[in-house]
DNA sequence: TTGTAAGCGTTATCAC
DNA sequence: GTGATAACGCTTACAA
């Protein structure tokens, strides 16, 4: 006698066997398609499947053979242009190679991130990408530490996603990109543009790994040119649009000498090209101005945006390529992907005699 | 005599029980806690939890006990500011509802969709969260019906997002925002300023719902002011911002006569912007411009765009809200949420005369 | 080629 | 309070 599924019980490979009149094993076998099984059986299993509308349950397959393919994706917010693009990434490759794709949102806030390691551990996911700087602190850096070996030993692999790598002790899979690199070559182009006084917008929170390496390599060009660098000419922001705002504003209340401005975003960079336009400032004429990720925006800004390129989709596909495809052996990966300046409009040489508060 | 956990197999609540002297029943009930027990007994187990650094596992849980809490969200991409911030919306509820969050990316394929539903289905996903307009056809509209009631069989909960509902016999929830009223509002508007001649950059894909409502709402407001329309300035476009540049350009070429332009999207203005201001059009001096959505852009194109504001995280909150905590009994539930037009400085008074091609 | 039976790790039921 | 024991729905030896 068949079963009669209502809404809300599935039909389970029992009710699949028993209406097509074989075993569960038979059923099991025809639906992995991975044994022998004779075409007269398979068409009758088929059958019953279509007939019951029979959907297998994941999570008991989970249970009884392989494990879960699940990859999941841990960031700040979906809606950063910079981590969506990441979260693309993410979700392609694992779809990719055949994994769902779990995503978790922290807000920035560090005891939702452990809460959400733990969740994923319970998931067994395979691979837990986490996406976006961290902080260079010594219990940071000790804190990611132990989330590695712990999801290790729960069999999955910690992924760390645009931030640098950790000892090679620690079993991660990390992919960063360029990221002084770029910094480095985006200052050097502004100062052969002629440029002497470049603001830095973007310093602040210390440790902060992705800032550093921007400020690091916006330091490293001066140095190469052998030019002096002021520190009233760096400016802590929140990386937002309004910081980036805020920030121009006063250094030209204060009157700080500059003819060109570093923007640690390309978001930043869309405050300070709306605050130098209040100004009355043209960009580049008096001011250029540069930023950093190459977001869709960049294009987008008037004018358009000379700014840092980096692949943050491939950032993506990369960390869950070598998180799924890793040599079980080794214990720490480390990739660096190449970033590269665009040109656009909003860097031009510099105006001569450099340009100070307008009327001061 | 314990266990000893070693690389990538986990312990499990046997072990627990055995490390703490205990049954396996008992540290269900202290992991668990809705159920009575001594404070002795849940302090042995839960010290034994931190020292074998025990995670339950959520599959078996699941198979054991209730359901799997996890609502998956299935989008054309992620990259989309607007599908970036329903998704936002989704996880937010979920998160806020002790639900996990799946996502899946289809790029367009309806067959790419299918299989996903059945993959959710599979996964036994609470929630499925289907976002973005979809077609009209009669044969787009009995295949989401069916998903529906496959969904519901299952026992679990077709969502739409952000397009119409479907006829109250199906199974779904249907969360939208009022498409039609935002688009009769800002064409209104312009009307309002005495613009007469208006293009409407949006149409094709006849029988896309998002589109086609938009396009809806433009012509009525026509109507209600006794304005004819002209079919020569609808057109057809693929909503990105390069199509938005081709069809203006297109537009300026041809000849046509127009003080006003309509963009389907924001996105699409931002295309619009750039082929007037390559035509040396000012805006909104000589053309104003309006566009739909009101994502970030919108402020920082010059100049900042009016457009229609819709809520796209409150979207998707109210869709994972509504789909969790619905009456049982009901069948289809069916929400709008307002939208609201936003004027910036891309709109203004239509000069007079009507601006034709420059030059012509 | 097919079936039987024993798990997988948890929770629920029913005793004690 | 606590502990056996039987599900949950599937896979995978081991047999036949």
């Amino acid at each position: 006698m068949t079963r009669q599924p209502s809404s809300g019980d599935r039909p389970t490979v029992k009710d699949v066997a028993a209406s097509s009149g074989v075993s569960a094993t038979t059923v099991s076998r025809v639906l992995a398609g991975n044994y022998p099984v004779s075409t007269a059986t398979r068409a009758r299993v088929m059958k019953a499947v279509r007939e019951l509308d029979y959907v297998i349950n994941a999570q008991a397959r989970a249970l009884g053979g392989g494990g879960t393919k699940t990859v999941a994706f841990i960031v700040h917010d979906l809606v950063g242009p910079a981590f969506a693009y990441v979260g693309q990434g993410v979700e392609q490759q694992a779809t990719a190679e055949g994994r769902l794709c779990l995503v978790c949102t922290t807000h920035g806030d560090p005891e939702r991130e452990l809460e959400l390691i733990e969740l994923m551990r319970e998931q067994q996911a395979e691979a837990v990408v986490l996406v976006g700087g961290g902080s260079n602190s010594r219990s940071y850096v000790e804190r990611i530490t132990q989330i590695a070996r712990a999801l290790d030993k729960s069999g999955s692999r910690l992924v760390l996603c645009g931030r640098p790598p950790l000892s090679p002790e620690v079993p991660a899979t990390v992919v960063e990109y360029d990221n002084e690199g770029g910094a480095y070559a985006i200052t050097s182009y502004l100062i052969s543009l002629g440029h002497r006084d470049i603001a830095f917008l973007g310093a602040g929170e210390p440790g902060h790994t992705t800032v550093d390496g921007r400020l690091r390599g916006f330091e490293r060009a001066h140095e190469a040119h052998h030019l002096p660098m002021t520190p009233q000419r760096t400016r802590a922001i929140t990386f937002d649009r309004e910081s980036g705002y805020q920030a121009t504003r006063d250094l030209l209340a204060r009157g700080e000498k500059f003819t060109a401005i570093f923007a640690a975003t390309d978001v930043v960079a869309s405050g300070v090209l709306v605050a130098l336009r209040e100004a009355g400032l043209r960009v580049p004429d008096d001011v250029s101005v540069v930023g950093y990720d190459d977001i869709p925006l960049a294009r987008d800004l008037t004018p358009e945006l000379t700014t840092v390129h980096v692949d943050h989709e491939e950032l993506g596909r990369t960390a869950v390529r070598y998180a799924l495809n890793r040599d079980r052996h080794a214990m720490s990966q480390h990739t660096v992907i190449g970033t590269h300046v665009v040109i656009r409009n909003s860097t031009g040489p510099a105006p001569k005699p450099a340009r100070t508060r307008p009327g001061k």
